[in-house]
DNA sequence: CATCTTATTGACACATTACCACTAAGTCGC
DNA sequence: GCGACTTAGTGGTAATGTGTCAATAAGATG
């Protein structure tokens, strides 16, 4: 049945790295339709209360995680008849970046319903056309990293530049180059060291580092 | 006043080149609100003939256009309570690239509404958010320019070496040097020769190219 | 045929990158 | 204490890509 008004809603593919691998959160959906399949999180949008779409973005991913408000970005919008049963549906995708220190606060130990899946084999059932949302979103991400837009949003605010390149290696998927890589680091002037602060292990220590001031994940809209 | 529904149009940004400048299709509005400024092309989406918002973008274009059908891309989501006056609004911002031999056919002699416009110096009132708009879809296009992957939708089927470079030039508000642009033409394999096909005129004679078989200019959905 | 204009190719310095090797600084086991 | 081990961080070289400028090619024009 077609409706006259479209349903419109926000989903959000929050993705985090965990075992040096990108992960987004699912949700298991309690009702139908296609309950039982995982979902994103989404919120439909309220008119009198959101201010953008970007606002139900947020209030979709508060509903189900008690972190800060983490970096949100618009990737692109789903539309069409027949993506939802209940009616003519727009669903404006955007995507997130949680710290992986963050991510258990997400998926407590007793959500049974909340799964950090890798985004390199989805093996869960996925809800609608949230796969294609989630490739769409994994390859935007993808292209940010390439063109050396760093997601220190996937990091706590103090990190050494080797978690840095996992973090990156783990959204590309792929190996990079220490010295290529901190090559380019130092030419962007990104980063500032934290002085005299340094990661202790079971080997040599490691220079902490923080995103430099007037840092932005953003760069399009100049 | 704040409605249940929100308004869901699709709006486009129409490229052409004229005159070695990106120029923007503008309509003058004749109703209020915002009679008189100069707006992109939109329409409303209509749920029970629009297979998607792409669909809907479509058919703003066709409504003022004789063209056929261009190239659509979608760039962004522009949403809010204020962004329009008769209610809360959704608006999909698209851009469309028109070859620049049949930009005439859009623009025709009578119509005085209808501009268009150097994205350069956009001297006419715009309305709405139109001039975010249009600001977004210019520096979308441009990222998609610089990295390499070339504008063809803005020329017909054959075209120079000099002829892209020249639209590409226009599209970056840049000068490009010859002999660099060439050669990472040649390391794309995007275009291919058309034998013996030459543009003359009143000095040696340039190659017709024209896109290679598969070439594609939405590279990121992958 | 000399001249003018644009097309097309080439040469070279310079910057960037990939790839591999090296040194540095800590812990651990003995 | 000392050598083995592990990770941090730096260097070096070959290959590749880029910016700049110049040279040559192929027409029209007078």
């Amino acid at each position: 049945m077609k409706e006259l008004f479209p349903i419109v809603a926000a989903d959000v593919a929050l993705f985090t790295v965990i075992d040096e691998a990108l992960r987004v959160l699912l949700l298991q959906r309690d009702n139908e339709p296609q309950a039982g399949a995982w979902a994103l999180p989404g919120a439909l949008l309220k008119p009198e209360t959101d201010l953008s779409l970007e606002h139900t973005a947020r209030r979709a991913l508060a509903a189900k995680t008690r972190v800060e408000i983490p970096h949100l970005e618009q990737v692109s919008v789903f539309s069409g008849p027949e993506r939802d049963p209940r009616g003519y549906s727009v669903g404006v995708l955007f995507y997130a970046l949680l710290p992986a220190d963050q991510a258990p606060a997400v998926a407590g130990a007793k959500a049974a319903d909340v799964a950090w899946s890798n985004v390199a084999h989805l093996k869960r059932p996925i809800a609608f056309d949230h796969r294609e949302m989630i490739a769409l979103a994994t390859t935007r991400l993808r292209q940010k990293v390439e063109r050396l837009i760093l997601p220190l949003h996937l990091l706590s605010e103090k990190f050494t530049l080797t978690q840095l390149q996992r973090v990156c290696e783990a959204v590309m998927g792929t190996r990079l180059d220490k010295s290529s890589f901190r090559r380019r680091l130092r030419s962007e002037q990104a980063l500032v060291e934290v002085p005299g602060d340094f990661e202790v292990g079971a080997n040599r220590p490691a220079q902490f580092y923080r995103a430099a001031r007037g840092f932005r994940f953003d760069i399009d809209i100049e």
